[in-house]
DNA sequence: CGCACAATTGAAAGTTATCAAACGTTGTGG
DNA sequence: CCACAACGTTTGATAACTTTCAATTGTGCG
């Protein structure tokens, strides 16, 4: 219930970087993935790159949708305000990510960065113009808003129906399942976000995370060596706990 | 926290009842809107309409996704469950709305009839197929999956940031909103799923919303003439403390 | 008409929020 | 390089909102 002011330079004061589309080697889940090198090539060309510091507004919530984004390098945090100021985050980008995918004419959130950030950015209209005449690439984006829409359905039974423990403990998985790479399940995890970012995740307070916090690492089942660093020392036990299996 | 255990036939045992599209004049935002005559008779040659009686399970979470549904009569509800029988709902259709956008091979969510209701049933393959010789029908299915991803957002703050009070208030300006005509704001609302069903919806457990509701018809907000009808007598009071304006 | 189920109301308990203070960490400037 | 200021995190005590448990009332249907 609390109301916040924060004070933030926005994305608009960057100028863009020009970097082709060839020499970006970001995750499977970009847009660019799955499109032929001539396919690639016509995206470049509406698209360009931009590099901003830790705690810049990229859009505002309300805003004119005019251009989208994916990132490259860094973190994003995603969210909405109610008048008062509370806060409710969406969801946290990370490279490869898309943003800017659920708007009609104006974002329906806001976005900052979590960190130093690289940016790839497409004019809306020109996108537009593309899919007409790309059918991959819509279909690729329809795969992305399907696949963000059952994470969005994800979090409803989270926020809804979960506990504080259940909730951290499946924030935890959620983030060790994104970055989990060929060689097995990650537990090492980097945390760019604050504990009140997280809350704002949750639907939780900073104190409830924290305490939370506190309490699996006393159970061993984490580790926080430094802020910013989380290890899961015993994922089987918090899997079970994110689900209520206890 | 309590475990439920519903009796419910399912779908599968119903025979399709054949009815082309042209006849079927539902909402803007089914399917088949923005389709030409031609595409909407291709459209037509894949689908199959379906009636079922209120408590029917049309699809269940995890089942494989082979088959997507518009809804053309009655309501329908949507949600999941955690493994000792919470359940978040994550939706309630009505005429217009499809069902099934978001799943991979399989759904993500169950539904349920929440009374007598036609469906229209295509084979998500078919559709697929189709998808590949008609550009707008893509477009058509990724403004809506957006659109439903906007919603979810919504839904999120709602869950994670509202009290009881404005959650409450919150789903019934939108059921009026979903509902409003071009005659003005609708003050006349069905409700067709229950207290509970309401409370899966809104993160409360069924008394809580009961006893919310019995609070706005005392401030004379709201009036239920008989269960399943909702009447608003205060709208603007009850858009301000839908967001905490109080 | 009465049974089964849904909705309402009440009292008590519990989880999480709020308020407050101490502790750590980070980054800056002397 | 250290000291200090600013900020984020942790911890504690209390309060509040919502849940839980229980009982009553109301509604729909056979």
């Amino acid at each position: 219930m609390r109301s916040r002011s924060q004070v933030a330079s926005t994305v608009a004061s960057h100028a863009p970087v020009n970097s082709p589309c060839e020499k970006c080697n970001i995750s499977a889940m970009s847009l660019c993935h799955a499109l032929s090198c001539d396919d690639l090539q016509q995206l470049s060309e509406i698209s360009s790159s931009l590099e901003i510091s830790k705690g810049v507004t990229i859009i505002n919530e309300q805003d004119p949708a005019n251009y989208l984004f994916n990132v490259t390098a860094g973190s994003v945090k995603l969210y909405k305000l109610l008048p008062d100021g509370r806060r409710q985050m969406t969801g946290f980008l990370f490279p490869g990510d898309f943003l800017g995918i659920a708007m009609n004419d104006c974002y329906a959130y806001s976005a900052e960065s979590l960190e130093d950030t690289k940016l790839c950015r497409f004019s809306r209209a020109k996108l537009e113009e593309l899919l007409k005449i790309l059918p991959h690439l819509e279909n690729r984006l329809l795969n992305m808003v399907s696949n963000e829409l059952v994470l969005a359905q994800d979090q409803m039974l989270l926020l809804g129906r979960k506990t504080a423990k259940e909730k951290v403990c499946s924030f935890l998985l959620s983030l060790s399942k994104r970055a989990k790479s060929e060689t097995g399940p990650v537990t090492k995890i980097s945390l760019p976000m604050g504990r009140s970012d997280i809350g704002d995740y949750l639907g939780l307070t900073t104190e409830t995370v924290s305490r939370t916090l506190t309490n699996l690492k006393k159970m061993n089942i984490i580790a926080i060596p430094t802020n910013g660093m989380l290890e899961i020392t015993n994922l089987q036990e918090l899997i079970d706990l994110a689900e209520g299996l206890d």
